[in-house]
RNA sequence: GGUCCAUUGGAGCAGUGGUUUAUCUCGUCUCCCUGUCACGGAGAAGAUCAUCAGUUCAAAUCUGAUAUGGACCGCCA
């Protein structure tokens, strides 16, 4: 094919007087009747092609028989145009069109490729190719690909190596559902597909490779969510003799350099730390939005001689009262709002919301008759209230309060429209606990995992009283989401035994599942710390997503499943019997009924356009 | 595993039991138009109201189940 001579969207006065050969998709065709306008496109933007009827008859039909979407090249000179369009980069020339052709025509699309539509997210996962041709996307999917390339400069520059380690693992108990791979060769056992690669990259630490990182595809069978798939993409990295300072200065190198090269912004660093019992006081999360403040007090010591029962009962109960206060929001929420926020946050276990507002100098709501005057000045005091404020408590357990308060004031700042736009604040949060208890199954986890050196004291508890232990984790924060953590590790196999004992494993499953680590600490493993960063969630948030889908070329819906290929989908019996696997019996109807609704769909399409004669 | 919401021409929506021939916007098609850029003007086509069952004289509308999609809880060391 001739060669382009630049893209659509950088036809700029620079090639003004010049004849060029463009290729794109016609956007749109705009016929004036003697003179017609084609918006070319391609993923650099759009430029104008212009014809009119000095430009010939078959020139004119060319331009008129134009459909959205085809596919065409046009030759011609560009000149300047007779009325500029300040909003387009192209907006100052438009290209006077000798020759235009149609290199493949289009149905009519599903749905326009523009910014700004509203689609079902089924028709834009089926039709994908169709929706990452939208400007908005595709900037999504670019702004994605300059992070990865700021990342390989920045690890390069500073020394490290990138390793790929496997993808066909071996299955854990610990942590999330596995995806497994079934063994052709040793019918009955599995491969699993890496939740991460930690133990890989522990190793290549024991192995001296000093300064790791890579790009690591990782794997969880568990439900999605906004921000959440299946598989995901890790900026994994890994340094021996280097402790907490270090590792978080080269990702806050990293940091920096990524918000600079792609965003254009200068991270001012150090990020600032806020220890993980400040960050659950202030802000009922491990993940704080520190963009505005609205933060949570405890009011317990306020109301723990209330006469209302349901605050001083929780607090005798071993419970908490705490609270925020909305700015602006007695007059912003109505009753009925602020009892739909008591809807909202049953589903994190809470009780109820009691609510006050303070206007003129009054405190007035449902239980403002409970408020004695000591009450009232200390809550003055507490929130330092200047009038117009909601009041907001919860009465409950600590966890409830947190979870309760934390998504409210999350709610709440959206709603007022305190959150400043187009503001990336990063936090550092420092001093984990070392074990968390999981009401679930009832024993304690690891609350990082299970490779997590102890902080000096917490060695000292592993002995004595392990869950008291604090861990030498560290989590890097962004506007309220985990973009990533990490940890010093721990290199001793003492430490790591008694590790293991404390999370409840058994000496015989211990080394079942970890043997080969426990050897290798044992045989000159130098100290080693490392973090890895969510790349498809930070990718996320610097272009302003809110959801993950839109940064990945080819996601899966909320179901797990992907509507244009139709993955995951039932294989031949042959491929089961090869691999000596047998689909029970309650799933054989389901599973035909998908491999007929595959089929009625192929039916559907070749009947509609097909070309194929028999 | 659970909760909530949605499903109406190609896309997005309106329509809370009967004067509906199902509303509007965009798109599509036809005709007109030489300076548009969300072009404009005139006209047209396009919908068994997701599926199944029920209530009713009467269902897009009420009820239940199913399917699909979305958000959330659980889950995500």
């Amino acid at each position: 094919m001739e060669k382009r001579t630049n893209y659509c969207g950088n036809i700029t006065a620079d090639y003004l007087n010049q004849e060029v050969n463009l290729y794109g998709w016609v956007q749109r065709v705009r016929n004036l009747g003697n003179l017609v306008f084609i918006d070319l496109r391609d993923r650099e933007g759009i430029v104008q092609v212009v014809v009119n009827h000095d430009s010939g008859k078959e020139l004119m039909e060319a331009a008129d028989s134009l459909g959205n979407e085809y596919v065409i090249q046009v030759k011609g000179k560009v000149v300047k145009r007779s009325s500029v369009n300040p909003e387009m980069k192209t907006g100052e020339v438009e290209v006077d069109a000798s020759e235009i052709i149609v290199l493949n025509k289009s149905q009519n699309p599903p749905f326009e490729i523009k910014d700004n539509i509203e689609v079902s997210e089924q028709t834009r996962l089926k039709y994908r190719y169709l929706d990452l041709r939208r400007p908005n996307l595709q900037s999504a999917i670019i702004l994605r690909a300059k992070i990865l390339q700021a990342t390989h400069e920045y690890f390069d520059q500073n020394g490290f190596i990138n390793i790929e380690t496997p993808v066909l693992g071996k299955s854990s108990p610990e942590g999330a559902r596995d995806y497994l791979v079934p063994s052709r060769i040793y019918p009955g056992s599995f491969y699993a597909l890496p939740q991460s690669p930690q133990l890989f990259k522990q190793l290549l630490m024991g192995a001296g490779f000093d300064k790791y990182y890579q790009l690591a595809r990782c794997f969880r069978d568990e439900d999605l969510r906004g921000d959440r798939q299946p598989e995901f993409t890790q900026i994994d990295m890994e340094t021996s003799f280097t402790d907490e300072q270090q590792v978080q200065d080269y990702t806050e190198g990293l940091l920096k350099k990524i918000m600079k090269d792609v965003m254009g912004i200068d991270l001012k660093t150090p990020i600032d730390r806020i220890s993980w019992t400040d960050a659950m006081n202030n802000y009922g999360t491990d993940k704080p939005d520190i963009r505005f403040g609205m933060l949570i007090h405890d009011l317990s010591p306020i109301f723990k001689d209330s006469d209302f029962k349901v605050f001083s009962g929780a607090i005798a109960d071993g419970g908490f009262v705490k609270g925020i206060a909305v700015k602006n929001g007695a007059q912003a929420y109505s009753r009925k709002q602020i009892e739909k926020k008591q809807d909202y946050i049953k589903r994190f276990h809470a009780k109820g919301l009691a609510w006050v507002k303070f206007e003129d100098g009054e405190f007035s709501g449902p239980i403002a008759r409970f408020l004695n005057d000591e009450n009232q000045s200390a809550l003055i005091k507490e929130f330092g209230l200047e009038g117009g404020e909601l009041l907001v408590f919860v009465a409950d357990k600590w966890k409830v309060c947190c979870d309760s308060l934390d998504h409210l004031r999350r709610e709440f700042a959206k709603e007022t429209d305190i959150i400043p736009k187009h503001e990336f604040d990063f936090v550092w949060v420092v001093d984990w606990p070392l074990f968390e208890y999981d009401e679930g199954i009832g024993r304690w986890i690891a609350a990082h995992h299970p490779f997590t050196m102890p902080d000096d004291e917490g060695i000292e508890l592993l002995d004595t009283d392990p869950h008291k232990a604090h861990a030498r984790s560290y989590d890097i924060v962004m506007n309220g989401d985990e973009l990533g953590g990490g940890s010093i590790r721990i290199h001793k196999r003492s430490i790591q035994e008694k590790m293991f004992k404390a999370l409840g494993f058994t000496k015989k499953r211990a080394y079942e599942q970890f043997g080969y680590l426990l050897e290798a600490l044992d045989m000159g493993f130098p100290p080693h710390a490392g973090l890895a960063i969510g790349l498809d969630r930070f990718a996320m948030l610097l272009a302003e997503k809110d959801n993950i889908r839109d940064v990945l070329a080819f996601p899966k819906n909320a179901n797990a499943s992907e509507p244009m290929m139709h993955a995951p989908a039932p294989v031949a019996e042959q491929q089961l019997t090869d691999l000596g696997v047998k689909v029970e019996d309650q799933y054989r109807e389901a599973a035909a009924q998908i491999d007929a609704k595959l089929q009625e769909q192929a039916m559907k399409d070749y009947a509609s356009h097909s070309t194929w004669e028999e």
